[in-house]
DNA sequence: AATGGCATGTAATGTGTTACATGATTCG
DNA sequence: CGAATCATGTAACACATTACATGCCATT
């Protein structure tokens, strides 16, 4: 059994052999976006998914006290991980704090609510603002129209995240007028 | 020191005083939708909030081999929420499931995403649809316009849930013309 | 009288974060 | 030679889910 981090790392390395520091980068970085995780779960993470044999390791030259390891996602990896992207999806636990919020606006008088408004659309727009250069990047380059590059797959994703943060733009701007016209 | 959830619970008794079974009823199924929480996970929780005095108890008659207990917001907790929610955000760690299948589109093939693809848009469509349903109701009602209503903060939190729905549908269009003519 | 909902709690386990620990290599 | 980065691991704690445990009350 592998778990939603186990699949994680299993499409990363299936983009690239990498060590556990690279995949901890990766996910404190450019995937933090829609998942994340700290090195202390990458490792025993790998150790979990080599017994499964999902992965194997090399021991390379590099820096530190240990020896540095070197990941690959093997044949079984490979399957698990194609197996699991079209099978029924985890319901997923949403946990959005920001509608947490929302949702007690009505205890507060209009200044404040305007004020906890204006913090989401101000982090809203730069969220899209980088969603936009990462995107402009790999408009750039030909792989992200080629479907069966990861770079296709990543310029999906950023494409979601742009639209997701438009939609609360557009949101904003709706809360604003009803908050500023609404009764009482 | 009041947790995420400790704040989601004072939110829905600023609403209404309720039991702790009451409680875990709307996280595990109005509130779901942005944030939720089991019995097991509410009960410490609430004997927290009490012994911080941002709750009270009185013991009502009911069901069960042990006291009903009805939990109200102290003023201390009511300050306490309206504190927190023109406060600072904690970086929200977005983990989002379906885009984690995304990232790993490349490596199936065509039928293969399109039958991903088809999945995430149906139940994306039933979701809208759900909160369609939700929204008319309120709309129907007078004091969802109403700023100082908690009324008027469901229906925001529903209009965000639309929107972001409406997002997702468009993309997932977006991407099926994108798998269709893309190269290779 | 049986079933389903009300109602509260604890225990065990799983998942995720923060903090502790170590030291080699690379670049300035 | 000093600082930053590479690199791997464990321990302690916090947060969340599942399973265990109990038994009253209302409806059929």
């Amino acid at each position: 059994m592998v778990s939603v981090l186990g699949y994680a790392l299993l499409g990363l390395l299936a983009r690239a052999p990498s060590t556990g520091y690279d995949l901890a980068r990766v996910l404190d970085r450019d995937l933090s976006y829609f998942w994340s995780a700290r090195h202390s779960q990458i490792y025993p993470e790998l150790a979990r998914l080599e017994r499964g044999d999902h992965v194997r390791h090399t021991v390379i030259s590099g820096a530190g006290p240990r020896p540095t390891k070197r990941y690959e996602i093997t044949q079984r990896g490979r399957d698990a991980l194609t197996t699991w992207l079209v099978s029924e999806p985890e319901e997923s636990i949403e946990r959005n704090p920001t509608m947490l919020r929302i949702s007690s606006l009505w205890l507060v008088d209009r200044a404040a609510a305007r004020e906890l408004l204006d913090g989401v659309r101000r982090r809203s727009t730069d969220r899209l603002a980088l969603y936009r250069r990462f995107a402009a990047e790999f408009d750039a380059e030909p792989e992200a129209s080629d479907p069966s590059s990861p770079a296709f797959a990543t310029r999906a994703t950023l494409e979601a995240g742009i639209r997701s943060q438009q939609a609360r733009l557009t949101w904003c701007d709706w809360l604003q007028e009803r908050l500023e016209t609404g009764g009482a």
